[in-house]
DNA sequence: GTGGTCTAGACCACA
DNA sequence: GTGGTCTAGACCACG
């Protein structure tokens, strides 16, 4: 199964979706021009509303990581992001900062917190290499 | 001034100041033991009502980064945060797995991505030394 | 009418529809899932405005008493409560002693006193059952 | 030390001192005519402010429970609540009711209850003999 | 349609 | 003077 909703975590079922989606583009195993499941499909094996996959597929166009073709279904997008160099650091940057405030908080150091990051950025490459692999 | 509000920015002006708050504390700006404008003068100086103001510092309370005393004020509180480290890592993991994939959509490969989190580590690391040199 | 508020009791008007709905699922006018009614629409029965209500419900769904379904509604929710026998203890002993301490200062002897605790025990037994029969 | 005062609890100071001073007087550890601590000394004996102490003294004449002798001091009055009796049994009958709701919440039964009621009786009562019989 | 959030005004309790 | 509470209006997210 491709996607996993958990209703007590508060976050809203369709950001949920959309972060999946989001997610699964980047790390590879969704690829440019891969179909996404049918709306209605996807609604009953989540077991949620319609709406609430539709909703979540029209913001995930409206971020141009999937277009739709009417009557034909979903597919990813390739990426290709026509941001500028500096909207695009400018964005990082915040994420960075929040993640480093947070850390200061709870008191890990530079290194420490360098060392997480780049065990998350490997962890994050295995994963995506995973994907590609049965290719 | 200390604080500053975007009214323009999605992010209730409430946690904006909860940020700011927690930046300060995190960067040195803000020491334990320092006092918190009072409820009205910040409210007044940023243009918004008391509430949104005592809401943040109540928000700031209940995450353990300041102390409210009736009748005195709201003091930054001495660190010593009691969270676990794997609870410590599994949030800032989250947090950093959020800038990883956004960066991945923006196709930005992992050596400028980590090129770009130093810069912030030092950013950081040289605004806080800026706050404590006066000491 | 399920609920009434008295605007002129001291006593917040979110906390007497707590009161009045913890009374109602205790003595069984409310069982374990009937719908409460709307937010909306209790507010406007009630002449308060929709916030009070839902201040109300949170409440009541923090102390367990209901469950509640944004966009949905809220419901009753099947008892069990999850607290251990000390606290239970403990949390009546507490209420107990206010009564018996605000008996002693209207100088009503044990004796009376617990005749009084009976009677009040024999009218709720009664409204109980009054709300089961027609079951 | 007769008085106590738990600044985490979140009951207001001043409360606590009247809510003591009350249970004390109820359970006969202060008789009529027995003369309360000075304002200055029991507000520096529990590291109040006076104001807090006043207040609670305040609170405490004004419920016909001492009376303020100028110059003198505090002394406690004897009993004799004015209240009619029917408006005494009101009284009580919500503070049970409020005891018995909680403990249909708690799924305690009657019986149980009136245990734990008679359990609380008597041990006020030995708290009170307790202090008779210094005397 | 549902419940939830943010901001706000007025008032209160407290030191 | 301080912070805290209750009520409220407008708006939002969700199904």
């Amino acid at each position: 199964m491709l996607l996993e909703v958990n209703f007590k975590s508060g976050l809203p079922v369709y950001l949920q979706i959309v972060e999946q989606v989001k997610a699964a583009s980047a790390s590879g195993k969704l690829r440019p021009g891969d179909p996404l499941p049918g709306i209605r499909s996807l609604a009953e094996e989540l077991r949620v509303n319609r709406n609430t996959v539709a909703k979540a597929y029209t913001e995930l166009e409206s971020e141009g990581v999937i277009e739709t073709a009417a009557g034909k279904g979903c597919f990813v997008k390739d990426g290709a992001t026509p941001l500028k160099k500096d909207a695009r650091n400018k964005a990082l940057g915040e994420l960075m900062d929040a993640t480093i405030v947070q850390a200061h908080h709870y008191q890990v150091d530079d290194a420490e917190l360098l060392k997480l990051f780049r065990q998350r950025l490997e962890a994050f490459a295995v994963r995506k290499e995973a994907n590609e692999k049965p290719e």
